[in-house]
DNA sequence: TGTACATCAGTGAACGCGCGTTCACTGATGTAC
DNA sequence: TGTACATCAGTGAACGCGCGTTCACTGATGTAC
């Protein structure tokens, strides 16, 4: 079942879309993410876009979901590239990624946890399971890092608080039909991915690194104090 | 210097142009922050707007700073119907009064610390001043503390890291040039502010609440693990 | 107190712009016999 | 292999829309004598 000229270069073509509606937006912000912004750029007329996307929309839930699962790729690369069988490297390895995969796409990263373009409205079925992803990195390593006792969680963190736990075991359930994974390090994910993620987010937007200085230094301080806080050895 | 009945109008005017762009925005979003649009909330036409503001960036400037001026007085407010001497509390309430007034004025929060209106570049010597405030209350809450010794930082808490302190120094001086309070206090504000952040930003644009469940106990329990972890006795 | 003048809030028309999307079409690519 | 037909990527013109901003103006409010 080889490819036609035309399904070949039809595929083509959405890439290009994709690529050309990247740039545009790492140029000039989620603003340049227009139907005739990316036609001109790629030397088409407007309507031909509407051969590809049906609206405007399912090209941003399409750069969406991309982008989930390119944050998400990029952490799963950062913690393969750790030392085996040292997850705290791997953790480390995965917070740092998260910041840099933000630093580096600041547009992208804007895109999935930013304000929401005017307008748009996610499809939720679509866009929610690849937002899921970052969070499963987590649940991973820590899942690994309790299996081989490499994390030994000190009070507040060796339970999972019991007003939490009937919904967290919910929510394992329907992501994971065996349940196997224990549910604390779905506990402990939670408790990590807001303060990795709180300071890149002001970090990004430039709130706090002027006070800081080298939030590279800052940033690397502060992953491992919450790595020790949570009970793994540095 | 009694004001004439034009100068008494004018501010009215001034408040009611802010509070229409307010209204409008909480409904739909930072997109609904127009010229024309306010204008015709208000049975103006869009032109008698340009005796208030030179121009839309200028009404957009004048919001920021208001919201991060209410943000602050927010958490200076809570702290202060918090229990006196009992510094914990106060950071406490700071800390749940951050997230309420981000839940309760989402899109004025979305304003100050979201993805940046497109086309619009805040004046810096105008907006970063009133931006600052927010810290400088956490900051003067651990002066507070360490000064009482309510405050015991364990390590890694207990002394700014040598590759920040110079720089931090310098941010002293700047904002307060007496440069009387201690610089760990500085440091202390700089790792809580994040985390803090974190958890509201992800729970406001709808990425963490739906896995954790009860948002409101996870906030106040990782608000009171943060508390513990400095050095407050819970 | 009354009048002439100055100030200035707000109007109405218009500017040029870019937007998403539609529609009937052309012409190249691919398919069936 | 050659021809008739079907598919479909892309065009060009047009739609209605809302945007920020300008300009010359009107008419009410305030001031000076």
């Amino acid at each position: 079942m080889t490819k036609t000229n035309r399904e070949q270069r039809r595929e083509e073509t959405f890439l290009e879309i994709k690529a050309t509606a990247r740039r545009l937006m790492a140029e000039h912000g989620t603003a340049g993410l227009t139907v005739r912004g990316i036609a001109k750029e790629m030397g088409m007329t407007p309507p031909a876009l509407y051969r590809y996307y049906d609206r405007l929309d399912d090209l941003i839930t399409a750069l969406i979901t991309e982008n989930f699962h390119a944050l998400a790729d990029a952490l799963e690369s950062a913690c393969a590239a750790a030392t085996p069988g040292r997850t705290v490297d791997k953790l480390m390895a995965a917070a740092l990624a998260y910041r840099r995969w933000a630093l580096d796409n600041p547009v992208d990263f804007e895109l999935i946890y930013g304000t929401p373009i005017p307008g748009y409205h996610a499809p939720q079925e679509i866009t929610v399971p690849a937002s899921a992803r970052t969070l499963v990195v987590f649940v991973g390593l820590f899942v690994e890092a309790l299996e081989n006792r490499e994390c030994m969680p000190p009070p507040p963190y060796d339970r999972v608080p019991p007003e939490l736990r009937s919904h967290l075991e919910q929510i394992m359930r329907d992501g994971d039909p065996t349940g196997s994974a224990p549910l604390l390090a779905l506990y402990l994910a939670l408790v990590c991915w807001p303060q990795i993620h709180g300071l890149v987010m002001l970090e990004l937007l430039e709130h706090i690194g002027p006070v800081v200085g080298d939030m590279e230094f800052f940033a690397r301080s502060q992953f491992e104090n919450m790595g020790r806080a949570i009970g793994f050895t540095i």
